[in-house]
DNA sequence: AACAGGGGCAACCGCCTAATC
DNA sequence: AGATTAGGCGGTTGCCCCTGT
């Protein structure tokens, strides 16, 4: 009857990922493709449940991701699409290549919440906070949709007119002001975003391609969709910056960890592996 | 220099939905 | 068709680090 359990809970560790445990899923994932999360920890050697290696790579090794604060445009862009999706953070999370739920929920609760209410916004309603009784009028007005144009400084406002230029025709607010949040038609990521748009923007993520930035299409990878401004990782505060030097450690001593692999786990050497040139990651990038 | 408090973030928990048997 | 589980998602927690005193 239904399917097999995700995985016995005995034994299973828990909390923070040692690098040892990062390198055995990195390792992994990047022989394999993520498939299967529930085999994922037997087969990579990993005391975790699937679902704790699904989290770990989805939010946090995933090569494709950009770490480090959001721009200012982005954060502009998951307030407007926050007005219109509410807590979707998955959604919203999918306009945003590179970005995370978790990490766009986090910041949301840590910074953009701040931020709103410093400038007398409510976060919850996108409307200006009444410090007075609430009026019954506005209650009338906020029916009619959310207006968040009070909150465009002249910085946002720029963002959001380089952020309108860069993606696409979509534009939070007209769709904020035709609809009612739960009426918004989802659109697609594809289909707003213009693939590999520079930007001009002073983000952190937002230089230009350097010749680099071939490498992961270089690599072929089954099961990974990179997203088209991957390259924009290496020059974000990313994982390929500021942890390159753990990604070196990962990478270089790969053979060795997939000896170890093998007699953790002998069922590993039968899984179809990829051929990965580690010299180019080491040196390419 | 030491301590306390707060902020930020990674990870866990529990629920829901889709998939599978 | 119903039972069961995997995967996905949002909410919450707990730890670590930074800043102020």
């Amino acid at each position: 009857m239904g399917r097999q359990p995700c995985c016995d809970k005995v034994g299973l560790k828990k909390g923070p990922w040692t690098a040892e445990e990062d390198k055995k899923l990195i390792n992994f994932i990047l022989s394999n493709g993520q498939c299967c999360w529930r085999a994922v920890p037997k087969l990579a050697g990993l005391l975790r449940c699937g679902k704790s290696c699904r989290l770990r790579w989805t939010n946090y090794l995933r090569p494709d991701l950009k770490r480090g604060l959001l721009s200012e445009s982005e954060e502009q862009m998951v307030i407007d699409l926050h007005a219109q999706l509410g807590n979707r953070w998955s959604k919203i999370a999918s306009h945003l290549p590179g970005r995370t739920d978790n990490e766009i929920k986090n910041h949301w609760n840590t910074h953009i919440k701040k931020k709103l209410k410093k400038m007398g916004i409510d976060p919850l309603t996108h409307k200006p906070i009444s410090t007075e009784t609430d009026q019954p009028q506005q209650e009338g007005e906020q029916q009619t949709c959310l207006s968040d144009t009070s909150l465009q400084s002249s910085s946002v406002t720029e963002a959001k007119e380089e952020e309108k230029s860069m993606t696409s025709p979509f534009d939070p607010l007209e769709v904020v002001n035709g609809f009612c949040t739960d009426e918004v038609p989802l659109i697609e990521p594809s289909e707003i975003l213009v693939p590999c748009a520079p930007s001009s923007s002073t983000s952190s993520s937002s230089s230009s391609s350097s010749n680099s930035s071939n490498l992961f299409q270089d690599l072929q990878f089954p099961d990974f969709a990179w997203p088209c401004d991957y390259n924009n990782c290496h020059n974000s505060m990313g994982l390929w910056d500021d942890d390159f030097v753990s990604w070196d450690l990962l990478i270089i001593d790969d053979d060795d960890d997939n000896r170890k692999q093998s007699t953790v786990d002998p069922s590993l050497s039968q899984c179809p592996r990829m051929v990965l040139d580690q010299e180019s990651w080491i040196y390419t990038i």
